[in-house]
DNA sequence: TTCCGACAGTGGGGTCGCAAT
DNA sequence: ATTGCGACCCCACTATCGGAA
């Protein structure tokens, strides 16, 4: 298949709102494809590359090559040489590689260099990534959406499930099962305003502790121990703590979903950038392990002594964890019959926070363990703060907020009544806000830049956030994590709004 | 007809590690 | 030695489509 046409399909379908439509343009160009097209086809019209990520990003994209006149490059020679590019490495490599991709690009239309920036910088914005995908995949072939769905779970990547469907058709599903040793999408939680209203959401259901860590799937077989990440990155070698506690498990083969946490002698948590860090940290691992040590904390299983446990109701699923896993390796939870003990499912969220915690999970007790976001049957609960800060300037949006002053820059008020920048957002804003905040900041303009504006100091915006983390780049050596903006507020003036001070006294211990 | 679940998009900050300077 | 860049961690929220109620 060329790559001429793959790229005009995902002009089409960027052009088309109707899902609907995408799928079906999707689907057409899927039953098109060779079979030796489908691995390197689902990928990319996915808005991926087979090869997972490259090494190439803007920086080596800059130079601009001219187009091609005619369409020659077929999508298999694509892959071959981006994969020859992906394989450069040492000294110079960066020069080789853009050497190579100067010559990729100089054999693609302009259509097609469009395309191929997008894929390389992760930036396709056609509407359809895998979910989507995966329908148009299902359409092509017959097969049942939710089957597709539930095998690319359970196969962990799109792909695979691609190439099996259209080489087999819909009876290739029934050969993905649940096995020891290959990850399977984890199951997401959505967000709930009150743990109170999450019960009254769920029903029955347990109310577990939610530590500020990193996600992890352990899987053993006998002496094998592998680990994985929430993206199903491998990451046994960096984790032995987390190897060695599994190997302590009286069973042999399970599969068991958690987090890794850095706790410190108390047993209370660390940042969640020291246990980034430390999680993070490769090339020294038994160094980064001496200082940063780092536990697992399961609260499902998926799989034990080879019989898959995916579709019981979490309360059974969670009788065979306890049955596996001790008590401390486990995360603390209490369990409510419904709304006429939510003051209990209260009572145990400000116990978990009491103890440093991040907040809750309020998981429905008869709920399948399913990957993706489909179904609210976990629902996340945590605390929120909010500020009252002047922004400092906006950028330009981009993408659907092109010419939109979208990303705000926000201060607090210093010590001798300056502004000192805490950090950045653009979350919370709804289509009349950005349009509102546009004109004004554009009428607060004292300099032009080329990323936007920096503005007269004169707005108030009331912005939540989850907490204070240390910074190196904001003067204050702190920033807000994960801020949004709540609303504009236009009865305040900047002398009323809030200080550094109030700020770090209000989140002691995270300053510098 | 209205409601709501699922999806994509829009980026935030940090840390690590490699390559370039 | 320091800096720049990309990959991955953590993530909130809105707009929109289309099926469910």
């Amino acid at each position: 298949m060329l790559l001429h046409r793959l790229a005009r399909v995902s002009r089409e379908v960027a052009a088309t709102s109707a899902r609907s439509r995408k799928t079906a343009l999707l689907a057409e160009l899927f039953r098109a494809a060779e079979p030796e097209d489908v691995p390197v086809v689902i990928p990319y019209l996915a808005g991926r590359l087979p090869q997972g990520r490259l090494g190439i990003g803007w920086k080596l994209l800059g130079t601009p090559v001219p187009p091609a006149d005619e369409p020659s490059l077929t999508v298999r020679e694509v892959d071959a040489r981006l994969t020859a590019i992906g394989a450069v490495t040492g000294t110079g490599s960066q020069t080789a590689r853009g050497r190579l991709l100067g010559a990729l690009m100089a054999a693609a239309t302009e259509e097609e260099q469009r395309f191929l920036v997008g894929l390389l910088t992760g930036e396709v914005r056609q509407g359809a990534l895998d979910a989507l995908a995966a329908e148009g995949l299902a359409a092509a072939t017959g097969a049942a959406p939710a089957d597709v769905r539930r095998a690319v779970m359970l196969a962990g990547s799109l792909q695979t499930v691609a190439r099996a469907l259209l080489a087999e058709g819909p009876s290739a599903l029934g050969a993905f099962r649940l096995t020891v040793g290959r990850p399977v999408l984890p199951m997401l939680a959505h967000t709930a305003s009150s743990v109170t209203s999450a019960v009254e959401k769920l029903g029955a259901c347990a109310v577990e502790e939610k530590l500020d860590g990193i996600r992890v799937q352990v899987h053993r077989d006998g002496e094998v121990v592998r680990v994985y990440t929430r993206t199903l990155d491998d990451i046994t070698d960096r984790l032995p703590e987390v190897s060695a506690a599994a190997r302590e498990l009286t069973q042999g083969r399970f599969v068991l979903d958690g987090e890794v946490i850095a706790l410190d002698e108390e047993g209370r948590p660390r940042s969640f950038q020291e246990t980034a860090g430390r999680v993070g940290s490769r090339v020294d691992v038994d160094r980064a392990a001496a200082a940063v040590p780092v536990s697992p904390v399961f609260f499902d299983v998926l799989s034990v002594d080879g019989r898959d446990l995916l579709d019981l109701p979490f309360a059974e699923r969670h009788t065979e964890l306890a049955r596996l896993v001790p008590e401390p390796l486990r995360v603390r939870r209490v369990v409510v019959t419904g709304p006429e003990e939510s003051a209990r499912a209260e009572a145990f969220l400000a116990a978990t926070l009491e103890r440093g915690h991040e907040g809750v999970v309020v998981k429905s007790l008869d709920a399948p363990y399913s990957a993706g976001r489909r179904g609210a049957s976990w629902l996340k609960v945590k605390p929120v703060h909010t500020l009252d800060l002047v922004v400092l300037a906006a950028e330009w949006g981009h993408g659907r907020r092109t010419g939109r002053l979208s990303n705000l820059h926000l201060g607090a008020r210093g010590e001798d009544g300056s502004l000192v920048m805490l950090g950045k957002t653009f979350k919370g804003m709804t289509d009349t806000m950005l349009a509102w905040q546009t004109e004004r900041l554009s009428e607060l303009a004292v300099e032009e830049h080329r990323w936007g504006f920096t503005v007269r100091p004169e707005l108030v915006v009331e912005i939540a956030y989850d907490g204070l983390q240390r910074s190196t780049r904001y003067p204050a050596g702190v920033t807000l994590r994960f801020a949004r903006v709540l609303r504009y507020r236009e009865d305040k003036r900047p002398e009323e709004a809030d200080t550094v001070e109030t700020l770090l006294a209000a989140h002691p211990g995270v300053a510098p």
